[in-house]
DNA sequence: CCACCGTCCGGAACCCTTTCCACATTCTCA
DNA sequence: TGAGAATGTGGAAAGGGTTCCGGACGGTGG
């Protein structure tokens, strides 16, 4: 049994082409009449008109792209789910891109989704380095960034504040008394990496401190390298540590349990991102919670509107506020669950 | 700047449109002057043909989904990875539909990508209630199951075997001495749930243990739930526990320690999957191991042979070993990560 | 020398829908 | 009542590829 065409329905509504296609898209002139026995023949031929063929007709396909580092990184899950949610809740469809940190990966994508005329892509890039190929794209298809910037290629972002997330954390660690405060940063290159550094900078300097090299390591967002890290830091006798995300946070707890200490007594973790795992763990991880399903949804919202507008329109930032979530591992007051 | 197309290379080219396209496809013949001159011309044009115009010309997108409750349970992305990294090797791009374990979800997705004309789906089914709609597209799609049957629906299913992987779970315990042995199992009605118990009661039988309703209690594989679960078991006095997955597990971890007990001194676990959370927490989950990307590798695989092949041949059941991850939460020899 | 085959290539039909245009009918209002 | 608008409809072009068909050409074997 084929599958029915518009031109099947036609026919057996008695009515032409044209009719049927002014009919299911609800554009243009139908009487009651033709209207009815339109719907009747596409209900009895189970008619679904082809995505292709209206792609082709119209140039656009109804698909958004999402581009990230690893889903298998519990950050990412939720942005995927805002981002699916409110495209599906649009009428788009959303296909997924890991490129594995892996630039060539990203480029290959990249390539696709041009070819596969995507009518918006939602970016998280893994390196600075296809800043032209995602330039480039954006003159056709509108691109919106997410958790990190792409300097000088894209201006249409939608993230929180970074430095203003590091400082609170780091701020709410040397409240508690704590001076030798080490960093375990994100990877070199990437906006996230530097913001959160400068927060945590900015943060000591208020304080009254300057900022030391020996107490600042680069990770690469993964719980090994924050459990590494944090075996170096401790030989600098740091009370406490700020890492750059959830990840490497709980590596870093998990390197001084193994180590024979305890946190926060010994020393004091605070993490970036409020991963679900953040609260399951013990102790609770005090961390920055980022709204990350609402920065999916509002990356579509902007990708949308972009659609819409033609990608006129000065680019846009989107800003959104990290919150100071207290639970145990930075000890002193706070006994959340 | 308009985006060429395959007459403008012809043009280009000096040659007709079938040859460009016979070039561009490497089918057919042409001769290796004119190869030369197309492929010259789709370089200088930057030609990128439509994918839209191609799944109108040859019924075929290029397209499979991805279709499972929720990607934000950390189960999934690893299936994700799989089943994206096998399609994007073969040359298709992957649509993720997050049903959120709602039916009615579900059944949007089913006809959205009857629509879409999706190549192929990759299917993790909320619950039984879309039976017919599933069977109903297989006639035209291929479909492969992961993770769960659907009993009466679809024969083509790639998973591991949880009777036996409940089977070692429960028998670990046993041969542990522990004789009250509590059951966290996964929400009514999934073939997982189902499974999972079938082997736990099995091992408990075998040891000449009768299983007990009192122990046995239903969670909704979400982390409140085991620690709910586990909060009711507790009074019954159980020494241990088998949780249907990890994240119940760690939930039930978490209850038992937050009344003051310890794991596993007090109360013994185990999971199922052997999610990367597994081997961060502690005391370490001894847990089942399910090779999950392999699962979605082998999804994959199998909905490209059932592509190939039209789909006739009879479907294959893929049945995965699972096996035993020993470390911490149940007490004994174990001492792992 | 003729028949046949393999290679090469262009023309045109086809895939399915949207949309523009033209025409016909009915309404509305001066 | 008649002009012009509003409404309803069908025909056909357009969108960008793939693929079938048939013709041209050169080589080979009988």
């Amino acid at each position: 049994m084929k599958r029915s065409t518009i031109k099947d329905v036609a026919l057996a509504a008695g009515v032409a082409v044209s009719t049927v296609s002014r009919v299911i898209n609800d554009s243009g002139y139908a009487s009651r009449e033709s209207r009815q026995r339109v719907l009747k023949a596409v209900e009895e031929l189970h008619f679904q008109p082809s995505r292709a063929a209206r792609s082709l007709a119209t140039g656009r396909t109804g698909t958004v792209a999402l581009v990230l580092p690893d889903i298998t990184n519990p950050f990412f899950p939720a942005l995927a789910r805002g981002v699916e949610d409110a495209a599906s809740a649009a009428g788009y469809t959303v296909i997924l891109c890991n490129t594995d940190n892996d630039a060539s990966q990203e480029a290959m994508y990249a390539a696709l989704l041009r070819q596969q005329r995507v009518d918006g892509v939602v970016l998280t890039a893994c390196s600075p380095n296809n800043r032209g190929l995602w330039s480039q794209m954006t003159e056709r298809i509108p691109v919106v960034l997410t958790d990190r910037r792409l300097e000088g290629a894209i201006d249409e972002t939608v993230f929180v504040d970074n430095v203003a997330g590091a400082y609170l954390a780091t701020r709410q660690l040397l409240e508690l008394g704590h001076r030798r405060i080490g960093l375990i940063g994100g990877p070199l290159g990437l906006s996230t990496t530097e913001d959160r550094q400068r927060g945590y900078e900015q943060a000591l300097r208020e304080a009254g401190l300057e900022p030391d090299e020996t107490l600042m390591r680069n990770g690469d967002f993964r719980y090994a390298s924050g459990y590494a890290r944090m075996r170096e830091l401790a030989e600098q006798h740091v009370t406490a540590v700020f890492a750059a995300n959830d990840m490497m946070a709980i590596g870093a707890i998990r390197a001084v349990e193994d180590a024979g200490g305890r946190v926060p007594d010994h020393i004091a973790v605070v993490g970036f991102d409020d991963i679900l795992l953040a609260s399951m763990i013990k102790p609770g991880l005090t961390t920055i919670a980022q709204p990350t399903y609402q920065m999916g949804v509002m990356a579509v919202d902007r990708l949308l509107e972009r659609m819409r507008t033609d990608a006129t329109g000065e680019p846009r930032q989107v800003v959104l506020e990290p919150t100071l979530v207290v639970r145990d591992s930075c000890g002193g007051k706070g006994r959340g669950s």
